[in-house]
DNA sequence: CAGAAATTGGTAATCGATTACCACACTCCC
DNA sequence: GGGAGTGTGGTAATCGATTACCAATTTCTG
């Protein structure tokens, strides 16, 4: 390590001005110096240090990316789909995980502002707890919220659109024949398991279907299974359970098929996300689709457009999800009553 | 943006030598000078650039990491543990995905490279196309393998006991009474499927059962379905079927089942990894489970031992991982042949 | 061919934090 | 009171790439 752009320089009988120039064709030089640049710098294997180019022109090229844990598939496939945008456009991305917790994520927001990057996407893990360290981080740098969002609205978001959802998830099992739907999903601590949650009442108020009390805890696989067990104990079982995401809605079909519940016969249950695995369950589940790639490039896109120099109100897009139907649910041709 | 440490040493009315002094206490300060610095640094909202200071001390807490996809969960449980780890030391972590493409691959260790990152953790994609690239890049920087690695053996690496693996797969469904054993894997493109594929052949042979020529394809859910569909074509059905992840697994225990073979009863299939899903499956997959927790521990230590200047023998730690019986094997007590 | 214009090379400042080195002030002791 | 010793503050160099500015050379024009 340690070739430096004096050391192309002198190799090649030149000042580090020609040398530099040479390297980025940024002015005019001879030739014959370009050449010989080149071959010192090929020889020597010169690599431009890439912090002191960050230092100079007070850019990184880095994105720092926070999302609650690196261990949900959703947020795996975020991820994956921001890195891929930002590769288009010669960047890095620096992630985080803040697993769950504000006062983390809010130690990792500092550091990332530490090491100037030149934008931030974070998903923020608490609808409270996160405000003030998203706030401040936004003042200093663009900052984009994917998916969960804090309240107040004081920072660009990308996310799905979760009425429209909720409203094609509700008006399917409808058609399916439901009259009693119910909502699981997780407590109230993030934006997703709010609006959701919302998204489902008021879609089925204008479906004109009967609901039961929502069943809120984690977005996780164990809950589903507890749900499952919860309905199967208790006297009434809906006609459809409409999930806040993939895991529950698994954990969920298995618990009511191992207590002799057929699904989507006696129940239809519906996903959300259709990351990971929700196609390759076992039934394949019925679910509604993030659209994830949209979502990373839009995310990238509004990256570009902030200024922090003069603050602009906050945008808010909202992609509408496609319903993908698959097994879990009752298909609309069977119609009727229960 | 911009408070820097003469800002702060202006405000405090003191050189910046004193501010640095009495911000890092590295130094002694009056107890005068070091209130005034404080408050004043304080009061600006002061955060160092960790550019800067890069730049200087010549190392930036960041490690670099590549992995084949950021979609695979197995890379992506890497992923998490090794920034979990990193963490600890207070680094951070710049994510790449090779998309299973050497020269993509080769271009990300140039920019890691280039942001001088402290370290490189890296499963690389190919086990001969990836060779170059690796061996250039560990001989400017401590690199450490993990899960994958390259021909050669020029680089540190951590993973998981292939050999240990297969064997408790093999003795496993030979304990259940199985006498005629495929192998369904990846083509040998990279390291894991080449010692898990040896693996097995050296297990089925101390273990006296039989073999049938293995399967090779790709590690995807796909290519478990069509082995799958290939088995219910032939003659004859093998009593058991080791795979080489759990995708593979888990595809082939589905097209087994939709062509009416009963799983485990007259075919157990073993999984390997066990992460993502494999025990929420249904039925949930008996499979080796990686011990990434203990490999990322393993591989971030390495890369504090490393040092460029003097070369040492590349390292290798295999780690013995545990096989995870669940249900879609035959049991022990079942016993018997076919 | 003189002088203007255009082109290209070099020197040194810049980005921000750290620290080697020097200088000053104060204490202590004989 | 003067010299040694200790503690503290300031100045400026350093890390490496870029570029504003100046100087030198070449080219062009009347």
């Amino acid at each position: 390590m340690g070739v430096t752009i004096h050391d192309v320089a002198r190799a090649a009988g030149v000042s580090v001005a020609s040398a530099s120039r040479a390297l980025s064709g940024r002015r005019k030089v001879t030739p014959d110096v370009a050449e010989r640049v080149a071959r010192a710098a090929a020889e020597l294997g010169y690599q431009p240090n890439a912090v002191a180019k960050a230092l100079r022109d007070q850019t990184t090229g880095t994105i720092g990316m926070i999302v609650p844990g690196i261990g949900n598939p959703f947020f795996t496939t975020i991820v994956e789909a921001v890195e891929h945008q930002l590769q288009e456009t010669g960047r890095d991305l620096l992630l985080c995980a803040s697993q769950y917790r504000p006062d983390i994520e809010a130690r990792r927001l500092e550091t990332l502002l530490a090491r100037r990057v030149d934008g931030l996407i974070i998903s923020p893990c608490d609808i409270e707890g996160s405000v003030p360290a998203v706030l401040n981080a936004a003042r200093r740098v663009p900052l984009v919220q994917v998916d969960r969002y804090i309240e107040g609205g004081g920072a660009d978001w990308v996310g799905v659109d979760d009425d429209s959802a909720l409203a094609q998830a509700v008006d399917h099992v409808a058609e399916g024949g439901a009259r009693l739907v119910v909502f699981v999903g997780s407590r109230l601590m993030n934006s997703s398991a709010r609006s959701r949650l919302s998204g489902f009442e008021r879609a089925a108020t204008r479906a004109g279907v009967a609901t039961m009390p929502p069943f809120l805890g984690e977005f996780t696989l164990e809950w589903g299974v507890e749900v499952g067990r919860l309905l199967l104990d208790a006297d009434t079982m809906p006609d459809a359970v409409i999930c806040g995401n993939d895991q529950i809605a698994v954990g969920l079909v298995r618990a009511l098929r191992t207590g002799g519940v057929r699904v989507p016969e006696e129940v239809s249950v519906v996903g959300f996300d259709d990351v990971g695995h929700a196609a390759m369950c076992d039934p394949p589940l019925t679910t509604v689709r993030q659209p994830v790639e949209e979502m990373a490039a839009e995310a990238v896109r509004l990256l570009g457009l902030v200024r922090v120099s003069d603050p602009r109100p906050a945008q808010r897009v909202a992609i509408a999800p496609r319903l993908v139907v698959r097994e879990t649910s009752r298909p609309v041709a069977a119609g009727g009553g229960k």
